[in-house]
DNA sequence: TAATAGTTGACTATTTTGCTGGGTTAAGTA
DNA sequence: TACTTAACCCAGCAAAATAGTCAACTATTA
């Protein structure tokens, strides 16, 4: 799992769309202008979106941009990975010529890592972000932060538990 | 909070000199050899660790790379955070033409969740990655002895199982 | 039909990446 | 002292990724 300024990009827009493509949809151009982000790199980006079936596009006046699925079933690590060019594999993984010496140790754990990172992401949705954006706006905003922080604390400590078990 | 082949290579380097460095100093020779990188890249990334205080280089023959503290209080985010450019300034970020207005609001979603991953690496040491795979190395050892090797079979069914869950 | 907006592809500029090769400097060793 | 070792320091360079431009085309709607 790469994390790039292009996958900020493509995850910047999603957001943009998720919040402005309830009613009717949108077009690159609004998203581009919001997020001051050039129309044709968009374009680029919504055309590998598109394909990876997490955009619709509808055509004609009126047309633009709608999220595929519901905000909530959309995950950060899957538009990252839609945007991204598939990471070549590893210069060693697999081969015969590497028999899990200390050579490929320290790689090995690096691709754990990579994993974690990557559940990690899958672990978070569109619509959790913005589900949360709400929340914070609300007053209670003590109470609030101090339930996200344990549960944060919680899932932290389950991630280093799960790194555990792999590594 | 960047994820990129280069901070790859840094973390790999730094797991490398953390396993073999606590007799003598390691040459960037050595780890080039053993983990593919070219030296003079190397190079490149170790002087920018070593301006961040991570490692210490030690000139002369028997000299090397050695680190610069405990590997149990090394984070991973540290060490990517010392090779990789300094992340420029959101585009808006702070300033007085951006009044929180649904332009600014992605980036501020995209901000934390890039200080959740931060957060998240952080929390993870060189040291914490070394003794999970000590652990690991015990019980393969433990493996020859038939009568673990049931319950290893059925501790490695759960571990997939976990991981089918988590994919 | 005219306007809108997605779709596609080819093309360019810039930056980053990963590497080569040339030094210089500090520290051991003969 | 001379020699070796290895860190340290640069200038540059090719390939790749990034970011953006331009132009032509198609489907839809008013």
């Amino acid at each position: 799992m790469r994390l790039t300024t292009k996958g900020r990009y493509a995850v910047t827009a999603m957001l943009d769309l998720a919040f402005h493509s309830e009613i009717k949809p949108v077009t690159l151009t609004d998203i581009a202008a919001r997020q001051t982000i050039s129309l044709s790199y968009l374009e680029q980006l919504f055309a590998r979106l598109r394909r990876a079936n997490m955009v619709k596009g509808i055509r004609g006046p009126g047309g633009g941009y709608t999220l595929a699925g519901k905000a909530i079933d959309i995950n950060i690590a899957d538009i990252i990975a839609a945007v991204d060019e598939p990471l070549h594999a590893t210069k060693c993984g697999g081969e015969a010529n590497c028999q899990k010496e200390q050579a490929c140790l320290t790689h090995d754990l690096w691709m754990g890592l990579s994993e974690q990172i990557r559940d990690y992401l899958q672990g978070i949705t569109l619509g959790q972000l913005i589900e949360n954006h709400h929340v914070k706006e609300v007053a209670k905003r003590q109470d609030q932060d101090a339930a996200h922080q344990v549960i944060e604390i919680h899932r932290h400590t389950e991630l280093i538990a799960n790194l555990n078990e792999l590594l």
